[in-house]
DNA sequence: GCCATATATGCACCACCGTTCATATGTTGT
DNA sequence: ACAACATATGAACGGTGGTGCATATATGGC
């Protein structure tokens, strides 16, 4: 045991979202929390592209790209659209933006303070 | 080589933010993307708390907690302040709250996407 | 100074995840 | 139906990260 937060300890406890919530949300982020996947998104937000172009502009596989667009369709952060023999994959909604740019302004705050 | 994409690529990739950028956004984001870590931050919603009882309250050991609350820290997520032997932690700013709030909606929409 | 309490840290184990290779699926043109 | 192209998928390898154990550091009381 430890010092005496019992009131605390209830408060708190009975605020907390129920563990499925926590989980998917964590998730969410764990689909944000890779550099390919990141780049993916950001390649985006200019323009809808086909699986090949995106492997070409990060100089990565195919496959790889392919297996990181399927991780990312499956959060719904992006869609795709079939056009002949290519495939063109495109954001999916605005929140993708809005949570990319929140993150961002985070990091550029962390930055003024660390300039002291 | 692929299809033709030339115009798309150079423009793309010309918007495309250097790599230092995405990966400190990747690493931010995946301090969210742990279901500890979560809940830790969902607990600091309600009330600044000390180690010991974030440990009690998530039901895992002080060690485990400490850790990733030095992760939250390094990523300026937290911040601490000592009193007497405790040592409180609390959010650093109201960035966080945003942040998962956008997930959250994003969850949401998702959700009632899928009640078809 | 010594002991108890609160927190931090180094290490090791294990599970998960991103990549590649090989191959399968799907589409178009002939 | 077959060949060529675009994409998807499964398996395996390697690296990373979260956890607990043991221990170190720090503060307060006696």
């Amino acid at each position: 045991m430890a010092h005496n937060h019992e009131e605390i300890l209830c408060r708190v406890k009975s605020e907390l979202p129920e563990d499925e919530l926590i989980c998917d949300l964590s998730d969410l982020f764990k689909v944000f929390g890779d550099t390919t996947r990141m780049k993916i998104l950001y390649s985006l937000f200019e323009s809808e592209m086909c699986v090949c172009a995106i492997a070409e502009l990060l100089g990565m596989t195919q496959s790889a790209i392919s297996h990181q667009l399927k991780v990312l369709k499956n959060a719904n952060l992006v869609a795709n659209r079939r056009e002949g023999k290519t495939i063109y994959y495109f954001l999916a909604d605005e929140h993708v933006r809005t949570i990319v740019a929140q993150g961002f302004e985070h990091l550029i705050e962390k930055h003024t303070h660390e300039k002291k």
